[in-house]
DNA sequence: TAGGGTAAGTTTTTT
DNA sequence: ACTTACCCTA
């Protein structure tokens, strides 16, 4: 099994719960960054002291990761940092001579890999760590290797990626040939310029000009919302207008520096009928419904996996309660065995876990429910077994009886998955349900979607590294937001030294993504955490030179004559410690505040085709009653037929999504 | 043990 | 805003 980020927090949070540590003095997040610091480093988790950590952490860190990384492997169980760990270890593992009578004419697959290719070349090499270094090492050892990367782009330090790996190369690899690039066949000449001036104020760079044949193009736009919500809407009306020219959907690439910036987003989309797709985020993987079928499918290949176990001994709801699962974790820790060997032997141990009757037979009960399941595994048609598994587990059957729109929902969402599982089967008719359930470990929406050239693209500037569009739109450009809070506290209080540079190199990443139109957005207040704050202008957009950015104001005051923007600020910026820009430019920035209502580049669709089957006209801003919750606004909708979702808002209710056939016209 | 209610914590970025 | 953790009652 591979446990994923949600797993590592459930064991980790189990195992300082045994130990008893204080999770609140010592948050679990916190020590599986260590482990995973140490594990990208190419450490053993027992070193967790050569991080440089002080005590008491060191010690108390040490002991709750030897305990994590022996019940990872007690449950035959790898995370992401092992994926990598182990792969090393393996290659590493033949550098060893062979044992003495060993075979020589048994092909050593190891050995095979290490020997098997004669070209390597490693891309965005200025993000790898070294652990993915020496993976890259030991794979090219006889090879010939090329390495590509941008000391400008590193944006991962802070999971472990080494930019000293890539100056470094040329002395771990001497005669190596050295190719600069340095002219960009992106973007065009103003966006080069404002790319330039971002970068060029880090100290820690090689230095590079970049040049472009592709002429100056557009300048880049700066323009200022009110709220989040106008900075959607204004981007959303923008984009409508691009696809109603002709632009490619496919073409356009909404940014943002976090995934909770999104949502605004999405629903100013959703007004406006655009198709967008959001990379990472919530994936389908991680909603509930899915993670307890994904567990069930799991426990049927790895039975010995206990947190899954734990995860659905009780779900849906059998009479299996916290105290009897308590009762088997001891049991189980003393004996040394899993939860699923441990079941195994009841009802013999029933009196030394302490269980009475009644616990004991719902334990027997879901063992052999699991017992069936793995029986049916054996005859391989993995949409089946995923129906049996719905069925006999009970999943499908409770969340059909709880008659909410949230459960038509997970129960589509499951139909979903098993749809997908069906799908993979016949792509890969030999391969079994361990192959698939790796995949969905593994898998992004990235790689699941990328396809999707109809829809707008909406993700992080992380996942933007690599890619390029025609239009870009660089959103919640604010202090605190981009660059982020956490990063400008870590700089203040000294934790982290470089943690602006990297804002910076990814504020330069962002903004080469785009090929011909780059604009940035930044708004007056925002209201995150449930709460609502007044923000400033980032200081990514304050060092814009106005020859190749300029401020943008509504339409109408454009009109008007308003003075030009001021020039940028003169004085030179202290080093990076400050907000480097003088008042002038926040004032003239929310002075140009674009307002929506002014001129929307496009408006929403305010009638659109009926979408329900029966005729019924259904537009945006229709009034219609629902027997719960009252009567509502229309916002917008998705699905088609009996499928049909409308997303409402309701006086008392907020925002909600609800299936059309549960709503009536009011 | 289940389920409802309230209090408290959460959010940086990814494989 | 939204989720999880914890406490209480039936």
């Amino acid at each position: 099994a591979i446990y994923d980020s949600a797993d590592q927090k459930t064991l980790m949070k189990q195992v300082l719960r045994e130990l008893n540590i204080d999770a609140k003095v010592y948050p679990p997040q916190g020590i599986l960054g260590l482990i995973d610091r140490a594990k990208n480093r190419g450490l053993p988790v027992s070193r967790i002291a050569a991080l440089g950590v002080e005590e008491p952490l060191r010690s108390i860190a040490t002991r709750a990761a030897l305990v994590y990384q022996a019940r990872l492997r007690a449950s035959d169980a790898a995370d992401f940092g092992d994926l990598l760990a182990l792969a090393v270890e393996l290659l590493e593992g033949t550098e060893k001579p062979p044992p003495p009578g060993a075979q020589l004419h048994e092909p050593d697959p190891v050995m095979g890999l290490r020997r098997r290719f004669q070209h390597v070349v490693v891309d965005e090499y200025q993000d790898t760590n070294p652990v993915q270094n020496r993976l890259v090492e030991l794979l090219s050892g006889r090879a010939e290797l090329c390495v590509v990367g941008d000391d400008d782009q590193a944006i991962y330090g802070w999971r472990g990626a080494d930019v000293s790996q890539i100056l470094g190369f040329p002395e771990r690899h001497r005669g190596c040939q050295i190719i600069r690039l340095e002219q960009n066949y992106r973007s065009t000449g103003h966006i080069l310029g404002c790319a330039d001036a971002v970068i060029s104020k880090n100290r820690g760079r090689l230095g590079k000009t970049l040049w472009s044949e592709l002429g100056d193009g557009e300048k880049v736009r700066v323009i200022t919302a009110a709220d989040e919500r106008e900075e959607a809407t204004l981007i959303a009306g923008e984009v409508a207008q691009h696809i109603a020219d002709g632009e490619e959907p496919g073409e356009i690439a909404v940014f943002y520096r976090t995934h909770a910036q999104s949502r605004a987003i999405e629903e100013a989309f959703g007004k406006y009928g655009l198709r967008y797709a959001v990379y990472g985020g919530l994936r389908f993987f991680d909603r509930k419904e899915i993670k307890d079928l994904i567990a069930y499918l799991r426990l049927i290949v790895n039975p010995r996996a206990d947190l899954d176990l734990e995860r659905v001994v009780n779900t849906p709801a059998r009479g299996v309660g916290k105290a009897t699962v308590e009762r088997l974790q001891t049991r189980a820790l003393v004996k040394g065995v899993s939860l699923w060997e441990l079941l195994c032997e009841l009802p013999d141990e029933a009196d030394a876990a302490q269980l009475g009757k009644a616990a004991v037979k719902r334990l027997v009960g879901f063992r052999e429910l699991l017992r069936s399941l793995q029986r049916e595994a054996e005859d391989g048609d993995l949409g089946h077994l995923a129906h049996l598994v719905l069925d006999r587990t009970g999943l499908r059957e409770a969340l059909s009886r709880e008659d909410s729109v949230e459960a038509t929902t997970r129960l589509e969402n499951v139909q979903e998955f098993v749809g997908a599982l069906v799908e993979f089967t016949e792509e890969h008719p030999e391969a079994g349900l361990a192959d698939y359930l790796e995949q969905v470990s593994l898998a992004t929406d990235a790689d699941g979607q990328g396809a999707d050239v109809g829809a707008v693209t909406l993700m992080t500037i992380h996942s933007a590294k690599g890619l390029e569009f025609d239009h870009v739109y660089l959103t919640g450009m604010e202090e605190r937001v981009f660059p982020h809070a956490r990063v400008l506290d870590e700089v203040q209080d000294g934790t982290r030294h470089d943690g602006l540079e990297e804002e910076r190199r990814l504020a330069y990443v962002a903004v080469t993504r785009a090929r011909r139109h780059l604009t940035m957005t930044w708004v007056c207040e925002r209201r995150l955490y449930g709460q609502v704050a007044v923000s400033r202008p980032s200081r990514f957009l304050a060092g814009l030179p106005p020859q190749h950015a300029e401020l943008m104001g509504s339409r109408n005051a454009a009109a008007r004559g308003r003075p030009p923007p001021r020039p940028a600020p003169t004085r030179a910026p202290a080093w990076d410690d400050d907000i480097v820009y003088d008042d002038g430019y926040e004032q003239e920035a929310r002075h140009r505040r674009a307002r929506v209502d002014d001129e929307p580049a496009a408006e929403p669709p305010r009638r659109r085709r009926p979408a329900a089957e029966e005729g019924v006209p259904l537009y945006i801003g229709m009034s219609v009653h629902h027997r719960k919750f009252g009567e509502g606004e229309v916002l917008g909708w998705e699905g088609a037929g009996h499928n049909l979702k409308l997303v409402l808002r309701f006086p008392g209710a907020g925002t909600k999504t609800i299936l059309a056939r549960y709503c009536e016209p009011a």
